[in-house]
DNA sequence: CTTGACTCTGTAGTCGCTACAGATCGTATC
DNA sequence: GATACGATCTGTAGCGACTACAGAGTCAAG
């Protein structure tokens, strides 16, 4: 079983990353340089199995470096657990910050769009907005 | 009042936008070229008012290219409301599919980050759910 | 007259891809 | 044998929205 030998368009089809990107992956050394059949790059299944983990690390959020410490760690195995837990609490907390900040912009624009649609206000409420200064509270002008 | 010629420095103070990027956004078009004294370049309050604009509406996660709409918008006056609704409407809609995203992310990640503090599982939970195929729900294997 | 702060232009780097152009390879068909 | 096709190869350049230099010039105060 899975004495299966595949090219780059099938490694693609099977992670659902493009022959572009995994090529992009070698090039930066998060994917090793497979064997060559021919000039072909000649692929196995522990590399799909990588290049799932990559995909599915990125569909996480996760940032290239951070996938390349977290395949570090995977191959550790062992102790690794806790350091992985800091990596993953760390992005976790981005995530939640850039949450934070989407839902800022949401509320903002759903205001302008609501007072927009309320039609009261003598111009554009969200250009309005967009031309008010939060800078100087006072300080007349 | 306001007869204030400023330079570059004095707008960036009061805009909170860094140099550099002032100087970007007139490459790109995005700011007019201001006329020079010397070879420095002299802002006017028009200047502080638009790079004010630009930089709130990036706030609100506008793209520099929806920006530039808005910006001809603004100018325009009048019956531009209703289609400033329409790229408000559209970008919220992009800043909720994002955070959509993102939520799904911090569930996932919460969720290990949990089993990882819980410590009942054998291996690293994260590092077992990056390994996990969701690709091919039954078939084995 | 020198120091220091400011500004200038131009170019290159960041991140994570994506999109070419143009060559080469392997197989199937006429 | 010729040829067409699909897949792959290398290498380079582009995206968005900045950011970071290097190296030159400008200006006012001490």
């Amino acid at each position: 079983m899975a004495d299966t030998a595949i090219q780059i368009g099938e490694l693609s089809r099977r992670t659902g990353c493009n022959i572009e990107t995994i090529r992009y992956y070698e090039r930066i050394g998060l994917m090793p340089a497979p064997p060559r059949r021919g000039r072909y790059r000649s692929y196995g299944a522990a590399d799909v199995g990588r290049l799932g983990f990559v995909r599915r690390a990125r569909e996480l959020g996760f940032t290239l470096d951070e996938v390349r410490a977290l395949l570090g760690l995977a191959a550790g195995g062992g102790a690794s657990c806790a350091e992985v837990r800091v990596l993953a609490a760390a992005h976790l907390g981005d995530v939640r910050a850039r949450i934070a900040d989407l839902r800022r912009m949401e509320r903002v624009l759903a205001d302008s769009v609501r007072a927009c649609d309320a039609g009261q206000d003598p111009g554009c409420p969200l250009i309005d907005a967009l031309y008010a200064e939060p800078r100087l509270p006072q300080t007349a002008r």
